[in-house]
RNA sequence: GCGGACGUGGCGGAAUGGUAGACGCUACAGACUUAAAAUCUGUUAUCUGAAAAGGUGUGCGGGUUCGAGUCCCGCCGUCCGCACCA
């Protein structure tokens, strides 16, 4: 074979993605008559390269909006950059560059990588979050948000560094400890900005309702996460006091298996009874230690300090209840207290064994109904009230109503829905991000700053050489006059949580006036997204503030649309082999070879272990870096890689023989482009061999499968579709009947995933205008009809002889048929019959 | 600790409760070639068997059903999220 029939990635790239951009093909128009499809991946973080993983995500919603435009709709498929966030900051310390310097030099460089795999996004939409053309406009929307009462500052607890004196993320704290001092971290309270989510907690709920295109389990994650619970608010007294203790409990039906009431290190009670007990202010200080992370409160071990106080029994006066302050009670949660029955709950069953409180049973497992509790498990599943005075015998529901009913009537508590969600913590200690727009005014207190000063700049002369947020050190930023009195006040030099960024770019994509944040007419006729991708890490926290910020401004009258992503996707991770030495230290996959059935380094031929497969990370070297594949397939290659094997919602392993085996194929489809102009071009007829293929009926099938698949973005099944036409294609050959038809089908079929190839094949085919504006081919329905099936016929349910028969045959005659099948009367074996069970154009079971 | 998912050949995976292993990768054999690469053809779950055929088989243990990878119950293992990483 010529070396012609190559296909030339480097010459065919180029040259395409300049046709695109030269024509503006995926520019998207805002007066298009078409319908609409708004298509986007989530924007990704600048962070210097582009990995694996965002290719993986940016192919599968360029497969969707490529297909979409094939099939008549006007595409809106942007791209912009998450730029705000610490990895500038660290970049800054480690290599004294600027943030603002590091970042935009990273989007430059990104943007490159990402235009070289043919990406058919909008770039005329590009946004930066870091620049004040987009973060002024948030600043804008986070006052509207004040003015409508949704913003307020409240006492928040952050991680302390107590050796650098600053504010530490939570993934800067390692085992407990500040990751550059290792110093044991402390919990301290600062004053923080909060979005009212929770006004929204029950919208937000009902919401997930109707997002029918969602995956379950991220409605699900969100549901528990919202954590909707009823339950029962009542005071327990202090003895011989009106005054007691609020609590909160979704068990009231345990009640009467009290044992204790705790309350967390921060409550007022706690705090009171500290002020003249040294020892409990030791303990509380002991429980500030640590970080902030709820699997780190949680796992920790639990331990109770007795305040010395007693409080009465709600439902019996004369029964009293020890106080404690509890490392595990949570003051972000309910009141901030709760009483403790053992029994029934595992935490306050480790607690009181601990403590050596008493135990009682009420509710009963089974027979087992004494009163006292055995064991160190609790019981936590249904069963009938007991050793509970008027509750007994009820189930729980009941008991829990009960209690409700009679804490209502006799006044000392009431029924209450409580959420699990907090408000939304906005506040960050940190330089590279949105300047929160406050001014702090000793006469007038929090003052928005006025809309004619926004942009509130981020000033670009600071310096990192010491720990801590340069905007508090720098000479003029945080100076500033009151807008109300004039007076010299103090400019808040927190900034806003990168998550907030996030929350409403994809209205931004869709309308960008200069003066204002979006226009309203503009966003409505592309929202909803149509289809958003990205990873499932995000299913909770990003998503949901997606959710809030678009129904906040909604409820603030600035966008009639509620939900922001109609569909959701979210796709699995990018794994590779990892490599070990025995020293521990890590080896990259092509610093390793195999050497008979163990691995061997390159270099020394010294043993490697081959570890796990791991997601991608540099710390591993296990990273494939897409340039460099780029430069030896092509785009097309990498991109078809992407998309086959692995369903898209799980994990991908990157594998040498898998990319090789995507750059056959591609020279595959090029061949097959090679043959039909060789064949146009000569008069030579050929006379396939073959007789019993339908190339009308396999495109025809095809098309339909590998539309519906993409429309589901099940990508791999897609791409097994295709394997399977471009086999029927080859097999049958020039010259067989519809063969030229079949190949243009292919490689319409093809057009969004290797798009390079495809354009490069259409041209050469002579074909006009660029195939990313052609037809998707129609499905004639009246070619997807099969004429004959195949039957499965079982003798008791094992499989003993197959049938291919008329399709539609009745019941009736598909059993005579299997019964007078020869391995069927074998099996049978002269037995008796019981029952035949005929499933028409499926299988018959015959039952003896 | 709480919440969510996943588990099928040597590997990635396919399979409206109805023929388990489509399609791809790997490996092996053959064709072409002086040779190699590329390409093409075939085989490739496992056990017994020369073959025909038969047994076993979807993490483990039960259950529902004429029939279970799929539904139900109980385990085991692995991964992800947990509010200041993005």
């Amino acid at each position: 074979m010529s070396e012609e029939t190559r296909f030339n990635p480097h010459v065919a790239d180029t040259r395409w993605q300049k046709a695109w951009e030269e024509q503006r093909t995926f520019v998207a128009d805002d007066a298009s008559e078409k319908p609409r499809c708004y298509v986007l991946e989530m924007f990704p973080y600048p962070s210097g390269r582009i990995h694996i993983g965002h290719v993986r995500n940016y192919t599968m919603g360029d497969v969707l909006a490529r297909y979409k435009r094939m099939t008549g709709h006007e595409v809106l498929h942007p791209m912009g950059w998450d730029a705000f966030g610490m990895p500038a900051e660290n970049a800054a310390m480690e290599k004294g560059v600027h943030p603002g310097g590091w970042t935009r030099a990273n989007i430059e460089n990104m943007k490159a990588q990402l235009k070289r795999l043919g990406f058919a996004f909008d770039w005329t939409r590009e946004l930066a979050t870091c620049e004040p053309e987009y973060y002024g406009h948030e600043q804008a929307l986070f006052l509207r948000l004040y003015e409508a009462g949704l913003v307020y500052r409240k006492e928040s607890e952050v991680n302390w560094d107590p050796a650098d004196m600053t504010v530490l993320a939570n993934e800067q704290v390692i085992d407990g400890k500040g990751w550059r001092s290792g110093v044991e971290v402390e919990r301290r309270k600062l004053s923080q900005w909060f979005l009212k989510i929770t006004d929204f907690a029950e919208e937000l709920l009902d919401g997930l309702g109707g997002l029918d295109a969602w995956p379950d389990k991220v409605k699900l994650m969100q549901e528990n996460w919202i954590g909707k619970s009823q339950g029962l608010r009542c005071i327990f007294k202090f003895v011989g006091s009106e005054d007691g203790i609020d609590v909160f409990t979704t068990r009231p039906d345990t009640m009467f298996g009290a044992s204790f009431v705790a309350v967390a290190a921060d409550h007022p009670v706690a705090q009171r009874c500290a002020e003249n007990a040294p020892s409990l202010q030791e303990f509380i200080a002991e429980c500030k230690k640590g970080g902030t992370t709820a699997a780190e409160i949680e796992t920790a071990e639990k331990q109770g300090f007795d305040t010395g106080l007693s409080v009465e029994h709600p439902l019996d006066a004369s029964w009293h209840l020890p106080v404690y302050v509890a490392n595990f009670v949570l003051m972000d949660y309910g009141t901030g207290a709760v009483f403790g029955c053992p029994a029934h709950d595992q935490r306050d069953l480790d607690f009181a064994r601990k403590y050596e409180l008493s135990v009682t049973r009420v509710v009963a497992d089974g027979d087992q109904t004494a009163s006292d509790f055995e064991g160190d498990e609790a019981y936590s599943d249904a069963g009938k009230i007991v050793n509970s005075h008027f509750l007994n015998g009820m189930n729980v529901d009941e008991a829990i109503a009960a209690v409700i009913a009679t804490a209502q009537n006799e006044g000392w508590g009431e029924g209450q829905t409580q959420y699990r969600l907090r408000d939304w913590g906005v506040s960050r200690q940190r330089y590279w991000g949105t300047p929160i727009p406050i001014i702090h005014c000793d006469e007038c207190g929090a003052v928005p700053v006025p809309e004619d000063q926004l942009p509130v700049k981020l000033p670009e002369d600071v310096s990192f050489d010491i720990p801590g947020n340069p905007l508090d050190r720098h000479p003029t930023f945080s100076k500033a006059d009151c807008p109300k009195c004039g007076q010299p006040a103090r400019r808040e030099t927190d900034t806003l949580d990168t998550f907030a960024d996030s929350s409403w770019y994809f209205i931004r994509f869709a309308s960008q006036p200069s003066d204002k944040p979006f226009d309203k007419a503009a966003v409505e006729k592309w929202l909803p997204v149509q289809q958003y991708i990205g990873g499932v890490e995000h299913a909770i926290l990003h998503l949901l503030y997606a959710r809030f910020w678009t129904r906040a401004l909604s409820y603030i009258g600035l966008l009639d649309v509620k939900e922001p992503f109609a569909s959701l996707f979210t796709q699995g991770m990018v794994t590779h082999q990892t490599f070990k030495h025995g020293d521990g230290s890590w080896l990259s996959p092509d610093q390793v070879k195999k050497d008979g059935a163990d691995w061997i380094a390159i270099e020394d031929g010294s043993p490697v272990t081959a570890g796990r497969i791991e997601k991608m990370s540099k710390s591993k070297k296990n990273v494939v870096d897409p340039d460099d594949i780029v430069d030896q397939y092509g785009a097309d290659a990498v991109r078809w890689f992407m998309l086959s094997d692995s369903p898209p919602e799980r994990d991908l392993e990157w594998s040498e023989s898998g990319i090789e085996g995507c750059w056959r194929f591609v020279n595959r489809l090029w061949r097959i482009v090679d043959t039909y102009n060789r064949y146009a071009a000569s008069d030579i007829s050929i006379q396939s061999q073959q007789t019993n293929l339908n190339l009308v009926s396999s495109a025809h099938l095809t098309i339909d499968f590998v539309g519906k698949d993409i429309e589901r973005l099940q990508f791999n099944k897609a791409i097994a579709r295709i394997y399977s036409f471009t086999s029927t294609i080859e097999k049958a050959g020039p010259g067989y009947p519809y063969w030229e038809e079949a190949v243009e089908t292919l490689l319409k079929l093809v057009a969004p995933m290797t798009p390079h190839l495809a354009e490069e094949a259409w041209s050469s085919l002579g074909k006009e205008g660029l195939i990313a504006n052609a037809p998707w081919p129609q499905v004639d329905p009246a070619m997807l009809v099969e004429d004959e099936v195949t039957i499965a016929v079982q003798v008791k349910g094992k499989l003993r002889d197959t049938l291919t028969v008329a399709k539609g045959l009745p019941k009736d005659e598909l059993e005579a048929l299997a019964l007078a099948s020869e391995k069927v009367q074998r099996n049978i074996d002269g037995a008796d019959i019981r029952k035949v069970i005929v499933v028409p154009d499926r299988l018959v079971n015959i039952v003896i």
